[in-house]
RNA sequence: GGAGGGAUGGCUGAGCGGUUGAAAGCGGCGGUCUUGAAAACCGUUGUAGGGGUGACUCUACCGUAGGUUCGAAUCCUAUUCCCUCCA
């Protein structure tokens, strides 16, 4: 969420770069609401005023056995009035309100200017693509091949966009949970395992509502949403708190389950594992303070960089432009791995910098020691990394042309085997 | 599922419907004393919003949302969470 105060001190700027992200938004009428808001507060602080001082003076006189029933009359008439602004400041401010709810974030200056993922910028690549001296297939082939992911009975178990690991595959899967929560320990972050069904409250903190609701999976009596991410919880686990200035930053990392409906993806990735309802994925959060977010994001990437060097998976660093932005994200890195198979890469981690957008949402605030008063802090949070996309990218990467996998050197330990046949 | 008890400032914990933003204690901060520290003593110590260059001032907040009242932390209703007991 932006401060509507910063918003006014300089529209232009602010339409500028609601221009860049493709957002159409009447700031005017917005401006105009909060004008009419703050006379109306004016007001209404005016009359509450005066019900206090002389709801006082009642008092005493009944004290006094004094009659007040005139003032009492008086009273009657102002208290009625406080209502009826009250009423009207209420349905303006929510008016306001779900306005600025569904503005998305300011992106910073270093961002690339552009409309759509065409003018992403190409930061660094790691590794080389590989290229097999045989057709590289698709990692589903080869798994269904090996018989270590079912796709076809997981459609009947639930429906398309989910996936049924078995043997090497199951192990795959956990072994890459584990390496990747060991990895991102050793680089300070604390586990977390989070609730996975949050609250409306928790789902607007960190921006996915209420514009994008139909984006998630929730149950009805009581409601509850299914995280998309484990940003939702680990980013809520501070909410309405004010964080001692000397436990700045914290670093948390948290594998969860992922729940996503992929609405508006018909016929996207309809087959293997990239577009899922439910996915593995292991997150990275951090909580920093302003003057160092932009720092922090580059360390931030380069965990989850460093977890794909490790794996020896080929990658690369893409910049996202302004309009690829996502909603909440003042400056995004997407982290894309070589797909053999597809020849391409694909992404597999995405790292932002939501500024204070989320900690104003959520209101997580610190003390900083030199100055008066609270600020927000800044979040962050990136893949280390998405499990099923690391699965298809090492089903990919190593496979051999007898329809074998290779096991990356660093997961052996996990996997107990160096081949899955 | 049913019956009770509770939720108050960073923490513990008071609070007859009318100077209670809220006693007291602890903690924190500043000071006196001390070579230094401790102890003792004195002072200070919430958040958000509005107005003012400013000293300052006003408004709201005692789990949450409503209601009663001239006036609510205090009374009523609903709800959430925590704790006990019953099934």
């Amino acid at each position: 969420m932006l401060d509507i105060k910063n918003i006014k001190k300089d529209v232009d700027t602010f339409n500028l770069a609601m221009n860049y992200r493709r957002q159409e938004i009447d700031i005017t009428e917005l401006l105009n609401k909060d004008n009419e808001r703050l006379i109306l507060l004016k007001n209404t602080e005016e009359l509450k005023n005066q019900r206090n001082t002389v709801s006082e003076e009642i008092g005493k006189l009944k004290k006094s056995k004094i009659d007040a029933t005139e003032k009492i009359n008086l009273m009657k008439a102002v208290s009625d009035k406080i209502t009826q602004c009250d009423e009207q400041l209420r349905r303006l401010e929510s008016a306001i309100n779900d306005t600025i709810f569904t503005i998305p974030n300011i992106p910073h200056s270093s961002v690339p200017i552009g409309l759509d993922e065409s003018k992403n910028v190409e930061i660094r690549r790691w590794g080389e693509p590989v290229k097999n001296n045989f057709p590289s297939l698709n990692h589903w082939d080869v798994a269904e091949r090996l018989d270590i992911i079912d796709f076809e009975r997981a459609a009947k178990i639930s429906g398309a966009r989910f996936a049924l690991m078995k043997g090497a595959g199951a192990r795959l899967e956990r072994s890459l949970m584990n390496f990747m929560l060991d990895h991102n320990t050793k680089a300070g972050f604390t586990e977390i395992f989070p609730p996975i069904l949050v609250n409306r409250k928790s789902m607007t903190g960190t921006g996915q509502l209420p514009k994008f609701e139909a984006d998630l999976f929730k149950t009805s009596d009581p409601e509850y949403f299914l995280i998309p991410t484990a940003e939702v919880p680990v980013t809520n686990i501070h909410a309405d708190e004010i964080i001692n200035e000397d436990n700045l930053p914290i670093y948390y990392t948290a594998y969860t389950p992922c729940f996503r409906r992929e609405a508006g993806a018909y016929g996207k990735d309809t087959r293997g594992l990239i577009r899922q309802h439910q996915f593995n994925k292991v997150e990275l959060v951090k909580f920093v303070k302003p003057e160092n977010s932009y720092n922090e994001l580059e360390t931030l990437t380069n965990v989850a960089e460093d977890i794909l060097i490790q794996l020896g998976l080929p990658y690369r660093v893409m910049a996202l432009c302004t309009g690829d932005l996502g909603f909440s994200s003042a400056k995004t890195y997407d982290l894309e791995v070589w797909m053999a198979g597809q020849n391409c890469y694909r992404e597999i981690s995405s790292c932002s910098n939501f500024e204070d957008f989320q900690a104003r949402r959520a209101n997580i605030r610190y003390r900083p020691k030199d100055k008066k008063g609270t600020e927000f802090v800044h979040t962050l949070n990136g893949s280390g990394l998405a499990i099923g996309r690391t699965v298809a990218a090492i089903i990919e990467n190593y496979q051999q042309s007898d329809g074998s996998i290779i096991v990356p050197e660093a997961l052996r330990s996990y996997m107990k085997i160096d081949k899955i046949t």
